[in-house]
DNA sequence: TTTCTACTCCCCAGAAATAGTGAGGGTCGA
DNA sequence: TCGACCCTCACTATTTCTGGGGAGTAGAAA
């Protein structure tokens, strides 16, 4: 199976099919066309949410998909605990697999038709979105360790494709525009957002402690805060200061 | 210039040697070698941090980095801003140069050498780390499109491939995934970001005031944050609460 | 079994932040 | 020239946070 895979011109005709894709449909239909052409058992991007996993697509059955948010397994999972603390792709025998959950995760994972053999990219967006690109399959470490660092680069722009059109689905995860801040109002903010208190930043600004407040309180209105807390949350997650 | 560019066999040698690369020195060298191969101005990785670009590489001039540095470019330059709320790669003639401050960015930095046309790569890593790769040249609209259009790929791998390197060179650099917050915790952590006073919170999550401060305290030690404000931006920036 | 972590509750005093109003001078664009 | 926005400074009273203690439960891991 494996080693009947071609590595010429496969790249070309996939990306080009995932720029056409229109909507969740279209990803899906994605996977299932990587699926069939790399031969191998499955092919998932999920997006990887506090709330659990609202947004995904890929060629599980849908009683593993089930049964993997009834389960609440995304808490358990070695792959998203592991991803999320790496940037590198990842093979899944990397992972830490040695909790008991996990253990008896990944044998209900295989019975459910999950691949023994697997490998993940993590996808990071703005506003702390996070996503993984998954391939897996049934086969032996040998093999599986050739096929990834063949397609490594591959998977990657593909993972990248992925999520460009899901977050082009989704407008509504770009932080919403809201009245830019004044370079003070940037700075009381960053401040802030580091630590300092109102008499640090007011100190580190050279500015009175009384001015700085007038700063902070302009900064929240224009960001509709409530708080000091909640303004400096509003204008990082609004990309309008960088910490 | 850009119309003698060879799109052919290049991707591979050029990753190939960036696999190689070793240390800061490695990485620079590669954005020199880079910029000899495109043929264009500027090739430039570098991360973008609260303490301001203690890191990165590439082909500017000491003079313009030093000013860059000191007149604290950072919190101006629409490329950092405009980057940090995208994900895809982005033409900087898409970002947002309205404001008087971007407009007397970007004249001083075309009169240090930097050229009129860039293209800058999003990278996001584990613990709300953010880099940015960049291209730049001087030429004039349509044969920048044209360009960016044809490497666009090669980009977005050599972007995570720089990324990859450098997160290697520094560990120390993401340590401070350290302990990850309880669910009460993170419970306590959103609520904050959200504007909710304490109050709010503990009613919210069904608790006395009391037990949401020791999650609040104990939230702020593992996160080493000095108060509730830094420990939100903290989480918020490791991506360990979504607001 | 023991240890560890998470979760829950309590008191108090001092430090810090907030609300409400005000005022003057500067720059920039219409 | 005039409005709009930015930067700077001031007072008082009230609310909210923080730092220092201590203590018991349950569940999971070693």
């Amino acid at each position: 199976m494996l080693s009947a895979m071609t590595a010429t011109q496969p790249l070309e005709a996939i990306l080009e099919e995932l720029e056409q894709a229109e909507g969740l449909a279209g990803l899906q239909a994605a996977t299932e066309a990587l699926r069939i052409h790399y031969q191998i058992d499955h092919v998932i991007y999920h997006w990887v949410d506090s709330a659990g996993d609202q947004y995904g697509c890929g060629t599980y059955s849908d009683t593993w998909r089930n049964r993997y948010l009834e389960l609440n397994y995304l808490r358990v999972d070695p792959v998203i605990i592991g991803c999320f603390q790496r940037f590198h792709p990842v093979d899944w025998k990397r992972l830490d697999w040695s909790s008991k959950a996990a253990r008896a995760f990944k044998s209900d994972a295989i019975e459910h038709g999950v691949g023994n053999q697997g490998f993940s990219v993590p996808i990071r967006g703005p506003n702390g979105q996070f996503a993984l690109f998954t391939v897996n399959h049934t086969c032996d470490d040998a093999h599986w360790a050739e096929w990834t660092e063949l397609h490594r680069r591959d998977l990657i722009l593909i993972a990248h494709y992925f999520n460009e059109k899901a977050l082009d689905f989704e407008p509504e995860r770009t932080p919403e525009q809201s009245q830019a801040l004044s370079p003070r109002e940037i700075d009381a903010m960053t401040l802030l957002a580091m630590g300092y208190s109102r008499a640090q930043v007011a100190d580190t600004l050279s500015i009175s402690e009384h001015t700085l407040r007038v700063y902070i309180e302009s900064a929240r209105f224009k960001l509709g805060a409530m708080n000091t807390t909640h303004a400096v949350a509003r204008a990082m997650s609004r990309g309008l200061i960088v910490v």
